[in-house]
RNA sequence: GCCCGGAUGGUGGAAUAGGUAGACACGCAGGACUUAAAAUCCUGUGGGCAGUGAUGUCCGUACGGGUUCGAUUCCCGUUCCGGGUACCA
């Protein structure tokens, strides 16, 4: 009986999915893991063995937490709307619905064939109404509530609207769009749509006129994570900054609670640090300068006040809304003239640019608080409106920017901090004594900066201020394919579906293009309205609505009266791991914790964070393998002949390649033009270049896991893709080596049959040199799966596995526990062999195996190295044992003894289990 | 530009509270079995030099320094590669 791994494998999927193996429901008794992973987007293309990297590793550690006695909730589901889904549709010239449904067969198809442990009943798509009517309903949340800086949480709409009508905004402190001041009479003189206006400047879902990203390829707007050096992500199209009425997320209200829970997190360093930037906390004075003639202030944001003294002229964004008022007659042809200019400029030019220093003199002139000198006003694109008040003071001296402005300009120069040379650049570090700088002069510039900020507030001139880089996230997409908003409009004012009106389906539209007009899609659905006749919302949401909140929906995902039920969430709370590309850090990753904090205030959810642990598989990268063609014949050089010729190099499907060596006979049959290849060989083969790639059709690198698991098995592919090295890393697919897995399971198979083919386990009890091989191989395993080394854990494998080859052992007591320990890796074939032991039940329910220490303890000293009178010696420990029992075990140690020779040691520095060293 | 990672045999990678560098696997070479091939198994495999040989010896973890009895590991500097971010004041 050889080992049959498409029998067995096909046997246990199936066994599993009749008895539902990998159901879970809460249970109090057990203590519970929550292992996620990031759901698909059911792409036309399929997976490739880079897409299930991380659900094998969360698989496995699932199995193993199960083994281990949690109760595992394990789901899987889709990310199902979207742009991607959308354009394939239009590619294909299929409904949305259509292809996604597809798609998602497909998907599932491929994952079953890996062996996963999820619990399928508990699958979730977004673009199904029972869904995403919790998405509609969180977005109505949204709308009802206002971020209140004072009780630092969510608050419902009302309290404002009474606190409005009682106080006006005298001392509230709320998140909002632009500072507002009234007072409760003039609140209470307002009409219904200007007090609407007034609360959609606090919403935490609100429509506001402002600039954003406008893809015409998309014929979209799109949030700032979705555009990246000035293009679309999906798609590479060019976005343009426009200004449009849009809904929005106020999320800038979380600013400083998403930076704060970071720090509990247990995430990579850079993914944290890649929020942290993304958040771009700076701390910082608002300062007002006077302006010479003019009444008002010119108010700018500045983290480093300690250089006022060195401010020597003011720059101002172009659409700075002062900037007409303070042109004076002679400038204003100038200024406008560059005002032209830059609004022709596109995003993508501006940032291609970023080198060219460009800018205009307005003619005004700003007057210095502190020392009251008159520096010119100008105005440059390198200040951007809509960070800190869209002016600064430049300071040519300690910033780079500014440097090269003032070079450009011939603007006077001031040091005020020592150090650096001027002649060639700025000096912008944040140290040394401050000069010419008044009351400062002599101070250190960290001490400095605190002085000035206490000395702006104390004068008057302004106050500390914290800004953030971090944007409201525009929610609302000019496309067919996604959530509709729960919103109608009465005298264009907006209105929130009652929540018994969800879900707002999306209409079946067979005509779901972009329209002509640019209007969204939905602008040609039949009878878009309420019953009463109010036109609803034409756009839809954003793709990662849907995606923010699925975590919580798998808790309870059948509940038609909640997201998710107060006992399902006490029980599972939040994710415990999460596994997923690192590639959502600023988009999902922050909208999903955003969007739990919110519930959390509204008590919805226990815990304010959703993913406590997270880990980021490493992409899998193509390896291209190429052939060489002798330019203008039907002549293939093998690679390492090809410097001989003049050659040509050419992609070939790398399913036609076998560790580098190309299948001749394939390759003829491949395409009709290489029917008549012929083929200059090395040493009989024809050997392939390589190199390493991006997955992609059009290299010809894609590697199916179905073939994988066609030829190898799901068991093998599992091992082998953990085997490929640690999990973070990005590294090449590369089928080369994948034998050598295989292999191992092979023999694995053979500790259990003999070479007749019969179950062949003995009931005799193993030696001590067996026990010592399975319980390091226990430790080993146990400890690599808690670290996330599944690499090494395969080695450990490996080695353990050889070592009773060798020893020729078929004994039960080493057999069974070697099963449960591969359980996790190689499902199938640990069910199989657990069956051949004679159990009945599922290796899922035994315990997971636990090591003794006292079998891992060595023999002997294993070598003696003595130099400038300090021993070393590998010794004989239990893992367990602590320094005192080490070193009593050294003294005892009839070899030490020789080598100390009846001299007594001055010293012993023991590391229990590793080196021992002896100071004479 | 700034921030964060990384660099180990022909290849993927092991080993870092400093202590036998190269585990495990691939590949390669040789051998066994076989009419033959495949499969399987065994042996060898970082490099140089010396030796018939067991073996000995020197050099080796990107490069140059430093600390240490001892450095792949710690410190300083350099080069290259990957990722993030970018007129954010």
């Amino acid at each position: 009986m050889e080992y049959n791994f498409r029998e067995i494998e096909r046997k246990w999927q199936q066994r599993w999915t009749a008895e539902k193996a990998y159901r879970v429901k809460t249970d109090p008794d057990k203590p519970k893991f929550y292992v996620l992973d990031m759901f698909p987007y059911p792409s036309g293309a399929g997976l490739h063995v880079g897409h299930p990297l991380g659900y094998i590793a969360s698989d496995i550690y699932s199995r193993y937490k199960r083994l281990k006695g949690f109760n595992v909730l394990h789901p899987m589901g889709y990310d199902a709307f979207g742009l991607p889904a959308e354009q394939y549709a239009i590619q294909t010239g299929q409904h949305p619905a259509v292809t996604t449904e597809n798609n998602i067969a497909r998907y599932r198809e491929q994952l079953d064939k890996i062996g996963f442990s999820f619990d399928w009943d508990r699958e979730v798509r977004t673009c199904d109404p029972a869904y995403y009517r919790w998405t509609q309903w969180a977005f109505i949340q949204m709308f009802r509530h206002y971020y209140d800086n004072a009780t630092g949480k969510a608050e419902p709409i009302e309290k404002l609207e009474t606190r409005f009508a009682e106080r006006g905004t005298e001392g509230l402190d709320a998140a909002c769009t632009v500072p507002m001041d009234f007072t409760a009479d003039e609140w209470k003189a307002m009409d219904g749509k200007e007090r609407e206006n007034v609360l959609q400047n606090y919403r935490l879902a609100f429509r506001a006129d402002t600039l954003v990203n406008w893809c015409p390829g998309l014929g979209t707007v799109l949030a700032n994570d979705e555009v990246k050096d000035g293009l679309s992500v999906r798609g590479g199209f060019p976005v343009e900054q426009k200004r449009m009425k849009q809904w929005l997320l106020r999320v800038t209200a979380y600013a400083q609670r998403l930076l704060d829970g970071l720090d509990k997190l247990q995430w990579s360093e850079s993914l944290k640090e890649i929020q942290r930037n993304w958040i771009g906390r700076s701390e910082g004075a608002q300062v007002f300068f006077g302006l010479k003639g003019h009444a008002e202030k010119l108010e700018i944001f500045t983290t480093r006040p300690d250089t006022i003294f060195g401010a020597t002229f003011m720059v101002l964004a172009p659409e700075h809304e002062l900037v007409p008022q303070l042109t004076t007659p002679e400038y204003r042809k100038a200024v406008e003239a560059y005002l032209e200019e830059t609004k022709k400029r596109s995003e993508r030019e501006r940032i291609a640019e970023t080198k060219r220093v460009s800018g205009q003199f307005t003619g005004a002139y700003a007057v210095n608080p502190f020392n009251g000198a008159e520096i010119p006003i100008y105005i440059s694109d390198y200040v951007l409106a809509g960070y800190g008040t869209g002016a600064i003071m430049a300071v040519p001296a300690h910033d780079s920017r500014d440097y090269a402005f003032a070079k450009h300009f011939s603007l006077p120069i001031i040091p005020v901090v020592e150090g650096g040379d001027l002649e060639k650049e700025s000096y912008d570090a944040k140290e040394g004594k401050l000069i010419n700088s008044d009351f400062i002069t002599g101070l250190d510039v960290k001490e400095a900066i605190r002085v000035m900020f206490a000395e702006v507030e104390k004068q008057g001139l302004g106050k500390k201020q914290i800004n953030y880089r971090l944007r409201d996230a525009i929610f609302s997409r000019q496309r067919y394919w996604g959530e509709p908003f729960p919103v109608y409009y009465k005298d264009d004012i907006p209105h929130t579906l009652n929540e018994d009106k969800l879900p707002l389906e999306l209409p079946d539209m067979q005509d779901f293009g972009p329209t002509e007009t640019g209007e969204p899609p939905l602008a040609r659905a039949a009878n878009w309205k309420t019953q009463e006749g109010y036109p609803y919302e034409l756009s839809t949401m954003p793709g990662f609505a849907g995606s923010s909140a699925y975590y919580l929906r798998y808790m309870d995902p059948h509940n038609d009266r909640e997201l998710v039920s107060k006992e399902a969430n006490a029980y599972w709370r939040s994710v415990d791991l999460y596994v997923g590309g690192i590639e959502h850090a600023t988009g999902h990753l922050m909208y999903s914790r955003f969007w739990n904090k919110f519930l959390y205030d509204l008590g919805y959810v226990c815990e304010d964070e959703p993913f406590k642990k997270l880990v980021n598989q490493g992409m899998i990268q193509g390896r291209s393998n190429f052939v060489y063609r002798i330019k203008g014949t039907d002549t293939f050089v093998s690679a390492g002949l090809k410097d001989g010729y003049d050659t040509q190099e050419i992609h070939v499907d790398v399913n036609l390649v076998r560790n580098d060596v190309l299948d001749l006979e394939g390759f003829r049959k491949w395409r009709p033009e290489f029917a008549g290849a012929e083929f200059v060989l090395e040493d009989g083969k024809y050997v392939c270049g390589w190199a390493v790639e991006k997955m992609s059709k059009s290299m010809y690198n894609v590697v199916n896991p179905d073939d994988i698991v066609e030829n190898y098995g799901a068991d093998t592919l599992r091992m082998y893709e953990m085997f490929l090295g640690p999990l973070e890393q990005a590294k090449p697919w590369d089928t080369n080596g994948i034998d050598g897995v295989h292999k191992f399971l092979r023999k694995v198979w053979r500790l259990f049959v003999d070479k007749a083919g019969d179950v062949a386990v003995t009931d005799e009890p193993p030696t001590e040199r067996e026990l010592k091989t399975l319980h390091r191989t226990i430790k080993k395993v146990s400890e690599d799966i808690e670290n996330f080394s599944f690499n090494t854990s395969v080695s450990a494998f490996m080695i353990c596995v050889n070592e009773l080859t060798e020893y020729g052992t078929r004994k039960r007591g080493i057999l069974e526990p070697l099963t449960i320990l591969l359980s996790p890796f190689a499902p199938h074939i640990a069910e199989e062999l657990w069956e051949m032991l004679g159990h009945r039940d599922t290796v899922l329910n035994a315990a997971f195996p636990q090591y003794n220490p006292e079998y891992l303890v060595e023999s002997t000293v294993e070598y003696p190295v003595s130099f400038n009178g300090k021993m070393r010696f590998k010794i004989a420990l239990p893992a367990t044992a602590d320094a005192g029992a080490a070193e009593a075990a050294v003294l005892a140690d009839p070899a030490a003894a020789k080598y100390l020779d009846g001299k007594t040691p001055k010293k012993v520095i023991v590391v229990p289990g590793k080196i021992i060293n002896i100071v004479v």
